[in-house]
DNA sequence: CAGCTATGTATCTGTATTGTATCATAAAAT
DNA sequence: ATTTTATGATACAATACAGATACATAGCTG
């Protein structure tokens, strides 16, 4: 299991980081300043840090001179986006920053990339008898690997990842399209189709009328 | 029993929320403006906000400044849907977002989401031998699942939270069907009659004569 | 630039869902 | 008991939805 520690002293950023990263299969944990970090750093092991520059106590950049030996990977998380702050994080031994606001979808991008580089990627989810890699971004059924778009590997993400689950259109096209607004287009539809089709799961991807879909496993 | 705090000025959109949130079993507070919500939130206790970002007095943001170290999620209640506006809310602190007009399912679903996250709700409901898992919404006996259309599934989950009471005809449709309109229709009687028999619950949802239909459990 | 792939729109169609109409039966009122 | 009214049952029609297919566009690759 991965651990990811979570240091922010906005509670909520920290919650939506949390949930995110959780249901996304790391272990999150969440302290809200500098002191408690390095507190915590003594006694449990993290595969990755995710760092406010702005804290109280002891503030992000002597943070990450206590974190420098342990060899632990750090993504800054910054509210400004200066340039200044970012060659200061990096120089001084950030692995990523993170201008806030950010996209969720960013943010599992370059949590996935620092955990790749650092040799520590969680690559594999088993869904029934397919196994999804995110690292290589591949699906495979055995050893015989099937071919999916972007989109639909997108996809078969969310439902591999909310297995059993009713999902809205809108909460799939929000997750895979990144955009809150659907109208009355049949995108999210044709693409269920084709992953479907692709997977022989016809029957396993449910269509619930009116609301969306369900992987059924 | 939850609680949860609506602000909105706009009286009817309150009304409306409040009388779905209390059908489904929660407990309900309205206030028309952020210094009311503020005052309020001083001597109360609630589980969940759901907060007007365009409001007369302190507008949306302030509140949820205000509301912050209290600790409580928060659903934005926005007309517009502007990935910006998300942003913003969610980063400053909103747990989740709802673009009006909503539909009352989705309300319900973010809702329950929320509350899920913050570890205050369930997700099975159990009635006689039936499940009913809002969360895939599929409803099983035993483990054979009993295929459920839309309006029987909100039917029965409308039954299912007032077990023992008696629900008016208009009642039920309001909920179901979120129109306040019904006429001399007799669609209410009939789903009743299809979800009576898909459940062979023919005597547990009793007709009460002139008023509706009670689930008697 | 040509050709390919990924993605999205438009359209048609079958079908599940939903609602209306009708008649039969049960409950209440007189 | 008889009338009146409400509900149950059934059949059927309208509709909305999802599946399938074809096609258009965009974006990439060589």
């Amino acid at each position: 299991m991965i651990k990811i520690l979570i240091v922010d002293d906005e509670k909520p950023i920290n919650d939506l980081i949390e949930m995110n990263l959780s249901e996304a299969g790391y272990n999150c944990t969440c302290v809200y300043d500098g002191i408690s970090a390095c507190d915590i750093l003594e006694v449990e092991r993290f595969d990755l840090v995710l760092l406010d520059i702005m804290l109280p106590g002891a503030n992000g950049y002597e943070v990450l001179d206590y974190i420098k030996p342990l060899n632990i990977p750090v993504i800054f998380l910054t509210a400004k986006g200066s340039t200044e702050d970012k060659v200061k994080g990096l120089k001084l031994g950030a692995d990523d920053y993170l201008t806030k606001p950010f996209e969720i979808v960013e943010l599992l991008a370059r949590v996935e990339s620092i955990l790749r580089r650092a040799g520590k990627t969680q690559t594999e989810i088993i869904v029934d008898d397919i196994i999804i890699d995110t690292r290589s971004r591949s699906v495979r059924r055995g050893n015989r690997e099937i071919a999916l778009t972007m989109k639909e590997f997108e996809l078969l993400l969310l439902f591999a990842r909310n297995k059993n689950i009713a999902l809205f259109r809108e909460t799939l096209y929000e997750n895979v399209w990144g955009s809150d607004f659907m109208g009355d287009s049949r995108t999210v539809d044709l693409h269920v189709q084709r992953l479907r089709k692709k997977l022989h799961w016809e029957d396993k991807i449910k269509a619930i009328y009116k609301v969306g879909y369900r992987l059924e496993v």
